[in-house]
RNA sequence: GGCCCCUUCGUCUAGCGGUUAGGACGCUGCCCUCUCAAGGCAGAGAUCACGGGUUCGAAUCCCGUAGGGGCCGCCA
């Protein structure tokens, strides 16, 4: 049978990380198994719905490659896609549950969940009581008559119990009394998650829902739902959560959780995609670093693991570090450019500076601090740079170098890499110097810091002569 | 509070009855080098949450306990 697995994100303005990654796993096992990846809007809620988030959505998949065979954009041929299109659907299955007494009217006040419950947890929400599922014939004419609004909940057997088999968590068994007479059809017309979910799902011909494992909880619910409708289960694919620095729940608060926040500080969408796949799932072999080509090709839902797992920025950083390395310098160079303040583009030869320090860069957001000393020298920087240890220099010896070498270089014909280098190595040879206690007074000189994205003598040539010796002169006089 | 789930180095993880418990990030050191935030090498770091079983033998199987997480919305 084709394999068809879908993402269901809801427009809430941006992406959230972990969300990719369920979109990200759905499209890994479509495409590994050559199925299909269909995209569904879920904006049943009408209060929530914000501007312009379906963009975010299109955007997102685009720029990580995250590519929907179906989808309101795209068509296909179980649309529409988006869910508010598909009110006249939910509310005709609703009622042929309604029929099969499967489902009631509620005619109850609106019972929504209060902040105060969100933080003290320790309060126990009792589940709706069912009082409307005993409401006589009379009784619902009479209401229905009053022109009473009302919701329709699914009715549940409060006896035994309901399982299923999860892929990754196993056997799932949770006793009906457990189970809540949720809402299917809202007061507005609109379904629940709970209800469009499964008729959806159903109806878009979904083999392998693929959702996070917060629904782990709710699923036997649906799994009623669709016992109701006499439809078929499909797989269950709860995936384990992403968790924050805190141990919690990946979330706003504890800093980046959207991918445009990634995007923004450099990293790229390939390097996430790889990290991303990676929290959670592992091929079975050593390999790290992966192409989206490769994950396609190595991704197995049986590798998923059940624990969660905490989103460790630093290994991001030396993932996006290594994706960085493998580009072209070419590529290197476009993505690098953006990032570069313009002071550095307006008055050095920027894609050289990209072939010097492509193997450095770790993430794109350090460019600015990684390449400012070009083009603004802190004059006053510490004397005491020019004092190291093992290269055994000193600050009398690095002035008598750096005037040494200000004549040196001024004597130059062509300035670039190639003859500075040169330059300085024959001055190194006439002193009978290593090299080594002359590039570092050079290159403190004209960086003005210990540490530099790449060496002295791409430095100076990235400088230009001019510049070059005016630093050098600064220098040795400030050091006079 | 009720129910469900999870538990191997700080972090991501391998492991699916017999391993010196392997790898990666990070950390430390060494080498290379014109610096290192690159590269190479090495090292520290996990009594496999704890307690009972089962077994000749358990990180691996079973049962408890603890800790953590999730759900309990006319949100998804």
């Amino acid at each position: 049978m084709e394999v068809r697995t879908r993402f269901a994100p809801s427009p809430t303005g941006y992406m959230h990380i972990g969300n990719l990654r369920t979109a990200l796993y759905a499209y890994l096992h479509a495409r590994k198994n050559e199925g299909v990846f269909i995209l569904r809007i879920e904006d049943t809620d009408q209060a929530r719905l914000v501007a312009d988030s379906v963009k975010v959505i299109y955007e997102s998949l685009a720029v990580t490659g995250i590519e929907h065979d179906e989808g309101p954009d795209k068509g296909g041929p179980v649309g529409p896609y988006t869910q508010s299109e598909r009110r006249g659907l939910y509310k005709e299955y609703a009622e042929k549950l309604l029929a099969a007494g499967r489902a009631y009217r509620c005619f109850c006040e609106k019972t929504e969940k209060t902040e105060e419950h969100d933080e003290e947890h320790e309060a126990p929400i009792l589940g709706y009581d069912g009082r409307c599922g005993r409401l006589s014939e009379a009784e619902i004419k009479a209401n229905l008559d009053k022109g009473l609004p009302y919701v329709i909940r699914q009715r549940i057997d409060k006896e035994g119990s309901t399982s299923f088999k999860d892929f990754i968590y196993g056997d799932i068994v949770v006793e009906n009394k457990q189970l809540d007479d949720q809402i299917l059809l809202k007061r507005d017309g609109y379904p629940t998650y709970n209800f469009a979910n499964v008729v959806d799902d159903h109806l878009m011909g979904i083999t392998h829902v693929m959702r996070g494992c917060e629904y782990i909880s709710s699923t036997p619910k649906y799994i009623l739902l669709y016992k109701a409708f006499g439809w078929e289960i499909p797989e269950h694919i709860h995936l384990p959560h992403i968790l924050g620095p805190s141990g919690k729940k990946l979330s706003k608060r504890e800093g980046s959780v959207a991918l445009g926040d990634f995007l923004k500080r450099g990293f790229l969408p390939e390097a996430i995609l790889n990290y991303i796949a990676l929290l959670g799932w592992n091929p079975g072999t050593e390999q790290e670093f992966f192409t989206k080509a490769d994950l396609i090709a190595k991704f197995d839902i049986a590798r998923i693991g059940k624990a969660p797992a905490m989103f460790d920025e630093t290994k991001l950083a030396w993932l996006n570090g290594q994706h960085i390395r493998a580009k072209t310098p070419d590529e290197a160079h476009a993505l690098f450019l953006p990032f570069y303040p313009e002071s550095v583009t307006g008055k050095f030869d920027a894609r050289k500076l990209t072939g010097y320090i492509q193997g450095k860069v770790e993430k794109l957001s350090d460019l600015p601090q990684m390449t400012a000393f070009l083009a603004a020298l802190d004059e006053n920087f510490p004397k005491d740079l020019f004092v190291h240890a093992k290269n055994k220099t000193t600050l009398e010896g690095s002035r008598a170098v750096l005037q040494d070498l200000a004549d040196a270089l001024n004597c130059l014909g062509d300035w670039e890499y190639g003859s500075i280098l040169g330059a300085v190595k024959a001055y190194a040879e006439a002193k009978g110097a290593k090299l080594g206690p002359v590039m570092w007074p050079l290159r403190i000189a004209i960086s003005g810091q210990a540490v530099t994205p790449t060496g002295a003598a791409e430095i100076a040539e990235l400088l230009g002569k001019a510049e070059t010796l005016r630093r050098l002169s600064l220098a040795a006089a400030r050091l006079a």
